[in-house]
DNA sequence: TCGATGGCTTGTA
DNA sequence: CTACAAGCCATCG
């Protein structure tokens, strides 16, 4: 008898701290590509806990403590090119997959187009994807398993008010300040949308 | 499988 | 301005 050694996905989780804020990655020991990541937290175990929730397989380990780094500008409103390469954007049903549905993926894609100090809105985004559904893609962006990377506070209601945020609403209106976009209020004060 | 539930939108009052 | 209702449609239990 053959024993072959499972091929046991693990996720291994790196941390990094800036200003007293946590960030956490966690990525695929078998795709080597970023399965979710965390929004900032000021407890480094909210942060690791967002990740090991999903992924109860998990290690934590320094090895991509550099990649995580490279997360922490975008939360201080920076424009930093990221790769999407280094996100696991294929659509897999196994729930080791942060995404399962090809609407899901089309959402998170077209919402990674949205450039630095641009906005879109939940129905501008549906309407490139020609559907009607729009509250789906709030869910989606809900669920998004890659906050900052992929801009989904870039996203706002269409009547341009903030809308919600997985982090909450201050953060999303935070978030656009510090991209240079323009907030009064409750609402975004911008041009043309995308 | 099917009804309930949303990071929504539009219309009406 | 607020408050609903109805429509929308992907997801979840």
């Amino acid at each position: 008898m053959i024993f072959l050694k499972s091929t046991v996905n693990v996720v291994i989780i790196s941390n990094y701290q800036i200003n007293g804020l946590f960030f956490s990655i966690g990525i695929s020991s078998i795709t080597g590509k970023i399965v979710k990541i965390s929004l900032p937290h000021q407890d480094e175990t909210k942060a690791m806990k967002q990740i090991s929730d999903e992924y109860p397989n998990y290690e934590v380990s320094e090895k991509y403590e550099d990649l995580v780094k490279k997360i922490t500008p975008l939360y201080a409103g920076e424009d930093e090119k990221i790769d999407l390469k280094i996100l696991d954007l294929e659509v897999r049903e196994s729930n080791e997959s942060p995404i399962k549905t090809a609407f899901m993926r089309d959402v998170l894609v077209e919402t990674s187009k949205i450039s630095h100090g641009k906005v879109g809105t939940y129905k501008s985004l549906a309407e490139k994807l020609g559907t009607h559904a729009y509250r789906a893609v709030g869910t989606a962006l809900r669920k998004n398993p890659f906050p900052l990377i992929i801009p989904c506070h870039r996203v706002v209601r269409s009547d341009l008010t903030i809308g919600k945020y997985a982090g909450g609403s201050e953060m999303k209106k935070e978030l656009l300040k510090r991209e240079g976009v323009t907030i009064k209020g409750d609402k975004v004060i911008i041009k043309n949308i995308f």
